[in-house]
DNA sequence: TACAAAAACTAATAAGCGTTAGTTTTGTAA
DNA sequence: TTACAAAACTAACGCTTATTAGTTTTTGTA
């Protein structure tokens, strides 16, 4: 007798965030109408209100999630006891992992959170804010510990989360490389361009 | 006589490509109103009906004008007679330059092209996919003349563009950074990532 | 000063939007 | 089978949108 609705149809709402994530990728959110996304859902418009509150909330849930998840994994990489080249390395994995596998939302969260409604558009950018500060600082700290070279700390975190985020076009040549190549090359490409006079041997031979 | 508009007020439609550019780039395509656009240039929406055909019209114009742009100037560089490593510096630091010079029409290009209709989406879209080629083909001539390292070029110039496309994100940090650092910076850890056995002695000291 | 073209205006239209109200169908548990 | 809640439906509302029509004002020139 619980009011909480439990049973077959529970996963519905998720049904729904997840077409909503792929459909506002594609048009964009302001031009993703309700009935369209009804349509992918298999149902009419207004049936929709009755798993959601509004189409803002769930431009909120996506890129909610999709921050919250980035954090999170900040939080445990900062807490390790590895040197910085090994932490900022697992950064850019994770970025380049979210991206591969929550394509829609990464790219919703990307692109659209600037339709967000305050304050939830004002938390968001704080958030974001807040990790490019810890990033930085992770930079700052690696230049200290003479594991990096005396790149600016911003300009080094703009261009690998820049250059990450543009795994958004890998779809386009998915078919000619395997991921795995994908992953460490890029990882190999800003790294490199970073670190203190670290040449790895394979390369170096070719 | 002419039937040319000419006189004073020539310059009308240039400015409402730039007040559109701005408008599109803070609001996306979509959510930008006639009305506002109108408010920006100071007059009545459908007086905007005088000097363009449509919305939509705005967005190819702004679109190609950046899409023409890169495409001239990668025909320049293709045509001189620089190694591999210079050329790329070269189309690093006009990107650069045209980020930070062209900021309104560049992003719009970049973020809502996905607006363009038919033909123009696909002429955008054919254009890009021209120039990414183009591109991909200096790196492997780069990487024939052991001028680079065994990089695959596709994750190379997939990279360098969205690296530098994160510039967008510039303003923000504009106050604690000269751009002659940024663009310095920015070059060297791209292109460092990928050239072969070839080290600057100034980073090398710090 | 008079004329003609350019460009502004007001008013209005048709279409699409997110969302609400009210009703019917569906599914579950007693 | 009965009862109740969840979730679907249809119809419609109020609002905003880009754009057109028709008219008036402004502007440059003969």
């Amino acid at each position: 007798m619980a009011k909480i609705k439990a049973g077959k149809n529970s996963g519905k709402k998720e049904v729904i965030i997840k077409k909503a994530s792929a459909l506002f990728r594609t048009k964009g959110f302001n031009a993703a109408s309700m009935r369209e996304l009804a349509e992918a859902v298999g149902v009419e418009a207004p049936s929709l209100y009755n798993h959601i509150g509004s189409k803002s909330e769930l431009l909120q849930i996506i890129c909610f999630k999709v921050a919250n998840g980035f954090t999170s994994q900040l939080d445990e990489t900062e807490n390790k006891n590895s040197c910085i080249t090994d932490k900022i390395e697992q950064i850019i994995r994770f970025h380049i992992k979210m991206m591969l596998d929550e394509f829609d939302e990464v790219f919703v969260a990307n692109h659209e959170w600037k339709h967000l409604q305050e304050p939830f558009l004002s938390n968001f950018l704080n958030q974001r804010r807040s990790y490019e500060k810890r990033f930085v600082a992770l930079i700052e700290e690696g230049k200290k510990k003479k594991e990096l070279k005396n790149i600016n700390p911003y300009v080094a975190v703009l261009t690998l989360l820049s250059a990450v985020r543009g795994l958004e076009f890998w779809q386009r040549h998915k078919k000619n490389i395997s991921t795995q190549v994908l992953e460490d090359d890029m990882v190999n490409h800003l790294l490199k361009g970073m670190i203190m006079l670290r040449q790895t041997h394979q390369n170096q031979k070719q």
